[in-house]
RNA sequence: GAGCGAUUAGCUCAGCUGGCUAGAGCGCCUGCUUGACUCGCAGGAGGUCAGAGGUUCAAAUCCUCUAUCGCUCACCA
């Protein structure tokens, strides 16, 4: 072992054990209880920052944390296509100004590449952390899985009449193009203009209002000026007409509660079509709404803008409106908001635009309490009912606030990057929507070379088994299933099967060649073996059809099926193997996606695999679909059971939905948390989580927040790389509490590195006791601690004291853990494993011949209680002092109950240890005052019934003669000049053989305010009388005590 | 404008439903150290708990106000 522990040399080994383990993939049918969390899923316009370590330190702890105690866990990676970033993004990098450039599908081409790059780097990074993720079941928001489940909760909103068409007023980017949720606009507080225009009045009076606006190109779109009803002017002016300046059209002057009389001239130009108050002015006034501004965010070109600024741009515009003219009257500086687009940093348009909603306020039947609801009534009441816990709790008051103003959520973006508005309009604008298809998919039925566990032929044919099989499932089919069409593989062995179907339900066979088997080649006629299904030697082996191909052909072969229709169902009798294929085909299309999906269906009998209802585009050729995407929160809302195969029932649903814990950054709360519960509990009747974890924002050490202006950014990966990742994850986790930022900086992470390399040396520590008493593994020695064997058990004090410690230690963290509260478990661990097991105990058992039993048993325990907070390490030291294969995830977090000594014996060892620690730290500071280094005598007397005495005071008497230094003489230390006598609890003297003035005059002074403070309390009748007893009489004993030592100290 | 949070050692922060002499990490000072660890050991200095008032026998902790800082939401042209 090394000196100083390295993690460049373990950790990705580390990593790749795990991986290879086959231990981090969840098992649907476990009987353990579930517990589950699915990882926020990272944008793929990016790579790693401190907020996603964070993220993820806290929920590997979690997992880790949860699987050892015993939970089927269950942590879902995956990404996020991050529709208008990654737009931005990819339009950036190609250099490109407008997605117009290019055609739709070549963008969508380079998008799909550049997604994959960095979806490659994220998963590298992710892994980096340690985090104990199953990839098998890895999902992405734009994957084909997800996009069925996208189609098919669009069509169960819009057929509840919660998603509608509207022209609205929205919020219009006209940098990203598109329109944008209420939620995707920022505010910012902009140093702008208000400029002063003249609205003549239309009566050739040459009287005129005066008008402020902050955007005097809005001026052409005006069709009303408004005035406070309660305006002196109203009575004389209503109903008259003023001119619009530059195009002298005359529009109305109304009056409006919404004008504010003390604001600017108290005169407000109305603009019904560019701003969201205009809007419902308009409304109500039933004015025009003239739209001037055009969605590229020039001028548009109609009658009401002069021609000379068509398609000018809008600031180009306003700098000729501002010029001294006829109607221009001043400019004053203003402070106002102005909306911003998120992701593209541009200036927000309000504009009037159709797009689609997603209708919060609108009822429906809820089918599971069967009363009438809302969207918004569902997703308050999961808080306020309690069904959905936030921590920390504040946010939940952040959260109604939120709710309370939601209005209708704009889904629709112009966007090409995102899952394609479901949605059909024929010729006379009607809308259609996909239909639905159901398919049933059988296995065949058995053949002999099946039965005998020996790898098929191609053209195996139905044993007689087989054919009974069939005959079953059709009997099944004709009872429960409206089968009117079926498709099958051209091998014998389902074509037979079809067919006998077929003839009972009266129907033909299509053959469909895609839907065979993979052919193992040479390894057909061989036996299977259990461990290693066939297909995967074969694809190791290259013995048969390469992964390619087979890919290649489950894709069209789903593509086939896609366009398959039929009033019934349609059955389709196919293989295993082609089946897992189109799973793979559906999601990552990886060799690692295919053989996890591969084995899950590895047990499936003959007969039905599934039965799923497919949304398909519509078969009319005439139809165009909806040019329109989803805003990419609506695919992210659906993530905890989007994750789980919905709309399908699967055994993953089942057993892992609802999910427990959602954690991520208060951020996102309300564009994702808040979204996830309103559709979870719309979609499965369920909400998705019951608890919701919010950590804050990662800042520099100084509370700043990181950017790159300020060059206080901190790269992941460069200081896991520098400290390891342990000490990464340790020091974005303790210290910290959730929903306040997280500070860090190297010097945090350099002390958890730290950390690691005094827990890697206690292993060390261990390793050489190890060796010395022959001992060759960790995890072989018996449990000693419980009581049977430590009465037994020949404990030293340090022993007993070291063993009653863990215990508390081992509660406190359990504790902590189980409420989520890792800072504070982190800290025990980090305290008791420096503090008092390297500091106290290690030391003990250096100037002791000391049972080695419990110093294994121990560390063995340290490992696994510290193993959920620093992964790599804990594994590497669990590697290097076993023999065996196990992973340390796979044992038993320790428990109380392991170190559940009797109460009173426990306590002794507890206090009489910390005597000990006392006069010994009392000893090394006076040496040290005294400048003394050499061994100075000193005697103790335990005085009468103490803890200690009753006990066997010679071994404590030789714990604190090695660790104080000193010798233990009561002749020399009376012997000198001065001495200095000490005092502490339950009576015990310890006279020290040398004159340390200062620490007498300074143990006097503060004896003597302990002794005032006391007496004054005590004085107090107050106190006496209404505190309660215990206290009283504590503060008694501890004046008497005081006083004591005072006295003796005197002596 | 409304809401939320913060203010404790030089720095970053713990301190739960009031009750031991207010703690930790880093930094600082003084020593030490040839086998677990200089990514170390031992010891030390350093705090009127933002300010004012109140409740209480008792307040860093609960309440009110003030000040400063941070965040969120809403916005008037």
């Amino acid at each position: 072992m090394d000196k100083a522990y390295d993690h460049n040399s373990s950790e990705d080994t580390i990593y790749e054990s795990w991986e290879r383990s086959g231990e981090m993939t969840a098992n649907a049918q476990s009987k353990k209880p579930p517990f589950v969390i699915p990882l926020p899923p990272p944008n793929v316009t990016g790579q790693l920052h401190l907020g996603h370590a964070a993220m993820l330190a806290i929920e590997d702890i979690m997992i880790r944390y949860k699987r050892m105690t015993g939970h089927e866990v269950l942590w879902i990676p995956g990404t996020d296509h991050a529709a208008i970033a990654t737009e931005n993004v990819v339009l950036k990098h190609l250099g490109m100004q407008n997605r117009e450039e290019m055609s739709r599908e070549e963008f969508l081409e380079e998008c799909k590449k550049f997604a994959q790059e960095k979806h490659d780097r994220i998963v590298h990074q992710v892994k980096k952390m340690g985090a104990w993720l199953d990839w098998g079941r890895e999902a992405y928001t734009f994957d084909e899985a997800r996009h069925e489940a996208v189609n098919a909760m669009f069509k169960k909103l819009y057929e509840d009449e919660l998603i509608v068409r509207g022209h609205r007023m929205i919020n219009w980017s006209v940098g990203a193009q598109s329109v944008l949720s209420d939620d995707e606009v920022e505010y910012r507080e902009v140093e702008g203009s208000l400029y002063h225009y003249k609205y003549f009045l239309a009566d050739n009076s040459g009287e005129y209002l005066e008008v402020a606006t902050t955007r005097p190109e809005t001026i052409f779109g005006d069709t009303a000026v408004a005035l406070h009803p309660k305006d002196k002017r109203a009575k004389k002016l209503i109903g008259k007409k003023v001119l619009v300046p530059f195009t002298e059209r005359k529009v109305p002057i109304i009056t409006d509660e919404h004008v504010d009389p003390k604001f600017g001239t108290a005169t407000l130009k109305v603009t019904p079509a560019h701003d969201p108050n205009d809007f419902e002015i308009g409304e109500r006034h039933s004015l025009p709404k003239i739209q001037v501004i055009d969605f590229d965010g020039t001028m548009r070109a109609c009658e009401q803008v002069p021609q000379k600024f068509h398609g000018v741009t809008r600031e180009h515009c306003r700098a000729e409106l501002v010029k001294s003219s006829k109607y221009f009257v001043k400019k004053k500086s203003h402070t106002h908001n102005i909306g911003f687009c998120y992701r593209s940093e541009t200036v927000v348009e309000p504009m009037l635009s159709p797009q689609w909603f997603v209708s919060v306020e609108k009822e429906f039947l809820d089918p599971k309490t069967n009363k009438k609801t809302t969207l918004k009534k569902l997703t308050q009441e999961a808080v306020r009912e309690k069904h959905v816990k936030i921590i920390p709790q504040r946010f939940e008051k952040t959260y109604f606030q939120w709710i309370d103003n939601l209005r209708d959520w704009c889904i629709s973006r112009q966007i090409w990057w995102g899952h394609r508005i479901p949605v059909w309009y024929d010729k006379a604008g009607n809308i259609h929507l996909p239909r639905e298809q159901k398919f049933i998919f059988a296995r065949h039925g058995q053949t002999e070379n099946g039965a005998k566990e020996i790898c098929q032929f191609p053209d195996d044919s139905l044993n007689e088994e087989g054919r009974k099989q069939a005959q079953e499932l059709a009997d099944f089919l004709k009872k429960k299933k409206n089968v009117t069409k079926i498709i099958s593989s051209p091998l014998p062995r389902a074509k037979e099967m079809a067919e006998i179907v077929a003839k009972k339900l009266n129907l033909s066979v299509e053959i469909l060649e895609e839907l065979q088997e993979f052919d193992a080649g040479d390894l057909c006629g061989k036996p299977r073996i259990p461990e290693t299904p066939t297909t995967e030697r074969a694809l190791q082996e290259n013995t048969g059809e390469s992964f390619q191909s087979l890919l290649k052909r489950a894709e069209t072969c789903w593509q086939e099926l896609q366009k398959r229709e039929s009033d019934g169902a349609i059955l389709v009798v196919g293989h295993r193997t082609i089946f897992a294929a189109m799973e793979a085909s559906k999601k990552d299309k990886t060799k690692e996606r295919f053989l996890a999906e591969r084995r899950k269906i590895h047990d499936m009998n003959f007969g039905i695999w599934k039965e799923i209802s497919l949304l398909q585009t519509p078969k009319d050729k005439n139809l165009r679909q909806d040019k329109d995407t989803l805003d990419t929160w609506f695919s992210s809302a659906l993530w905890p059971f989007s994750t789980l195969g919905w709309p399908e029932k699967t055994a993953d649903g089942e057993k892992f939905y609802p999910n427990d814990v959602l954690e991520t950054g208060w951020d996102i709360l309300f564009f994702w948390v808040a979204r996830m519960v309103m559709f979870g509990r719309y979609a499965t009747g369920e909400y998705p989580f019951h608890t919701v974890y919010l950590h804050g924002l990662v800042c520099d050490e100084k509370g700043q927040k990181m950017s790159k202006s300020k060059g206080n950014g901190i790269d992941p990966i460069e200081v896991i790389d520098e400290y390891g990742a342990d000490a990464v994850r340790l020091s974005l986790v303790v210290g910290t509490s959730p929903g306040n930022p997280i500070p860090l900086g190297k010097g945090k992470i350099s002390g958890y590195r730290n950390f690691v390399n005094k827990l890697w040396n206690a292993g060390r520590f261990v390793k050489m006791q190890m060796e010395a008493s022959g001992t060759i593994e960790i995890n072989g020695k018996p449990q000693i601690m419980n009581l049977d064997n430590y009465n037994h058990y020949n404990a030293s004090p340090a022993d007993q004291w070291i063993i009653a410690k863990f215990g508390k230690v081992v509660e406190a963290v359990n504790k902590k853990l189980q409420s989520y509260d890792i800072s504070s478990a982190g800290d025990l661990i980090y305290h008791f494993i420096w503090d008092d097991f390297c500091n106290w105990y290690i030391e003990a058992t250096k100037k002791f011949e000391s049972n080695t039993d419990t110093l294994i048993s121990i560390f063995r325990d340290i490992l696994k209680l510290s193993h959920p907070l620093c992964p790599f390490v804990t594994e590497t030291l669990w590697k290097e002092l076993s023999r065996h294969n196990e992973l340390l995830i796979e044992q038993i977090f320790p428990k109380r109950e392991d170190y559940q000594l009797e109460a009173e014996y426990e306590e002794n060892a507890l206090a009489s240890f910390e005597v000990v620690q006392k006069i010994v730290t009392k000893i090394r500071t006076i040496k040290s005052t005294a400048k003394k280094q050499t061994s100075i005598p000193i005697h103790i007397n335990w005085g009468e019934g103490n803890l200690i005495k009753k006990h066997h005071e010679k071994q404590y008497e030789e714990l604190i003669k090695k660790f104080g230094e000193v010798k233990l003489d009561l002749n020399l230390a009376r012997a000198n000049t001065d001495t200095t006598m000490i005092t502490f609890d339950d009576g015990i003297t310890v006279t020290i053989g040398l004159s340390v003035i200062k620490i007498h005059e300074k143990e006097k002074s503060e004896l003597k305010n302990q002794i005032q403070t006391l007496r004054a309390r005590l004085q107090n009748k107050g106190y006496t009388e209404k505190a309660p007893k215990k206290l009283v009489d504590q503060t008694k004993k501890e004046l008497l005590e005081a006083e004591e030592k005072l006295k003796k100290l005197k002596s």
